[in-house]
RNA sequence: GUCCCGUUAGCUCAGCUGGUAGAGCAUUUCACUUUUAAUGAAGGGGUCGAUGGUUCGAAUCCAUCACGGGACACCA
């Protein structure tokens, strides 16, 4: 790490300018009585009256100058803080005798973080602005910022210097506080409903409640493997054996796969398990839930998100099979024939395996044919039992399961069934899923004996259900990259000496 | 993993079929006391992602690598 760069040198050479005339370039206190959204607020009256000044009130903002306009012996900032932007004027004549051309022309500059004291006026373009008659630097910034008009547009730069992308782009700021809001909002919403949040382990000594592939980590004292969780599924259902009946756990998973851009190795999930209940309460649920988050958000129903529009008063509900016929146009007689699929895939050029089982391959049908038609919200119900390992068969059907998904976009967003609570039947279920990875499916869920066993002692009838938090905030932002809802997503490391290559393996 | 596209000044971008690099903003110097991406004038700033190759000559053509973006595959 150097600071060798020409402009970087420049601003350091500034900052010793100041600490030689005694001005602390990293000042250790502010005297910021207001932020600038509440002085807009307070003294947006002057707009409206007769005199656009009032020199009787006082108010010291602070915030880093984005604009910076100097003309002769008068200049116009523009200082930013989270809360907004505001303009300053700075008069030679208003500020200590010097001041302005020695400290504040010659070392003050766009980037640095200031401290100023004034009153409020409107200018004659109509702005409500500062009138400076204080001014004091509270942090230099050796760095020089992106272009003040196109701001920071390299992806790359945005990603990997999210500070930068964060300093120059507003409307990520505004993304990262829905998304904070979203979280908030969410646990708000379940303490209401009486649910606990609860945390239980990220590190596990088996990767289960879902099919994916897990990251592996070591820990020393134990001498043992432990991998990073995919799902906190069968640890929360482990809690409603012991006898809490409604419980929620809104953290990360691991999921060692491809990237993309719905898809981020660590990411955000609730799961939420509630006791009495079936996965058709829990649709009831999740339609309030999406009314709460709305209304608290103070978003309109119908969203837009890239060419489409999102009718959030439009959920409706249908059975997967059913779907494949309706929605995905696949032709009736074969939905339930192994063959048939195998064939209609085929006609399709999509790929198959001979070994698939009938559940798989409707669910290959709908994966192709339907889900990228699911816009507004739409629950999927009535899953294939093959594969669907921790859901509840249907009383009537006991080939399919009394589960559900749902639907945005084309995008999965949550997954939900009533659990599972036959310790006989999980065995068997983890046993086929334990043949299926012996014959090469290495997604297979694996084997966890202690939660068969926790089974055994009886598990209230359960519905239980997991929401993706990341692709929920790209719904409700218009964002299309998971990495847009991500203040830090996973990046590859930069190769600084790139010379060594080839000696490596 | 695979395929396609990209990488040029601090930032945003030009640079055609190969002839030793340009603009705007920023920066430096000067002028300017109500500007709105302020304005006017002058200057400085580049290992053209990296390494090889082709060529008299490479930002430009070729190969390999690195990183990023998009699509596909897998997953959520």
């Amino acid at each position: 790490m150097t600071f060798d760069n020409q402009y970087v040198q420049q601003r350091i050479e500034k900052a010793n300018q100041l600490r030689e005339v005694g001005i602390d370039p990293y000042a250790n206190n502010s005297n910021r009585n207001t932020t600038i959204e509440k002085y807009h607020n307070v003294n947006s009256d002057l707009m409206q009256k007769e005199d656009k000044r009032d020199e009787h009130r006082h108010y010291t903002v602070a915030g880093r100058i984005k604009l910076f306009r100097l003309m002769g012996k008068a200049s116009f900032l523009k200082i930013e803080d989270e809360s907004g932007m505001l303009q300053i004027y700075v008069a030679r004549d208003n500020l200590p005798e010097n001041f302005y051309n020695d400290i504040f022309k010659k070392l003050i500059e766009v980037g640095d973080i200031i401290e100023v004291t004034g009153y409020p006026f409107v200018t004659q373009q109509g702005e409500l602005s500062l009138h400076a008659h204080e001014l004091t630097l509270l942090t230099k910034a050796i760095s020089p910022l992106p272009e003040k008009f196109h701001g920071l547009q390299d992806k790359e730069m945005r990603y990997r210097q999210r500070y930068l992308d964060l300093i120059m782009n507003s409307e990520v700021r505004k993304t990262f506080h829905i998304r904070s809001k979203v979280v908030s909002l969410t646990r708000r919403f379940f303490e209401d409903k009486g649910f606990l949040e609860v945390e239980t382990p990220m590190m596990h000594p088996i990767a289960g409640g879902a099919n994916a592939k897990p990251f592996l980590t070591h820990h020393n004292a134990l001498g043992v493997d432990r991998f990073l969780r995919i799902a906190p599924e069968l640890y929360l259902k482990r809690l409603i054996v012991g006898g809490f009946e409604a419980v929620f756990e809104i953290n990360r998973n691991f999921r060692n796969e491809g990237m993309d851009a719905t898809h981020n190795p660590e990411f955000t999930s609730i799961e939420f398990y509630w006791a009495f209940k079936t996965y058709k309460d829990l649709i009831v649920l999740t339609k309030e839930y999406f009314d709460y988050l709305f209304d608290h958000l103070n978003l309109p129903k119908r969203l837009p998100y890239g060419e489409l529009e999102i009718d959030f008063d439009q959920f409706t509900e249908i059975e997967l099979i059913k779907s494949l016929t309706t929605i995905g146009g696949v032709p009736e007689n074969i939905v339930n024939d192994k063959q048939g699929i195998l064939d209609y895939l085929k006609s399709h050029n999509l790929e198959t395996k001979p070994a698939m089982n009938l559940g798989q391959l409707q669910g290959e049908l709908f994966d192709e044919f339907v889900e990228g038609k699911l816009i507004n919200p739409t629950f999927i119900t009535h899953y294939p039992v093959e594969i669907s390992p921790l859901a509840r068969r249907n009383d009537e059907r006991p080939e399919l399961t009394d589960r559900f998904e749902l639907f945005i976009a084309g995008r999965e967003i949550a997954n939900a069934f009533s659990e599972l609570n036959d310790p006989v039947d999980q065995l068997e279920r983890f046993e086929g899923q334990m043949a299926a990875k012996d014959s090469g499916d290495d997604e297979a869920h694996e084997m966890d004996e202690d939660f068969v066993t926790a089974l055994s002692y009886g598990m209230a009838p359960t519905a239980g259900q997991g929401i993706g938090i990341d692709r929920l905030v790209m719904m409700l932002t218009n964002q299309h990259s998971i990495r847009d809802v991500l203040l830090f997503p996973a990046m590859k490391p930069i190769q600084h000496n790139q010379l060594n290559n080839g000696e490596e393996e």
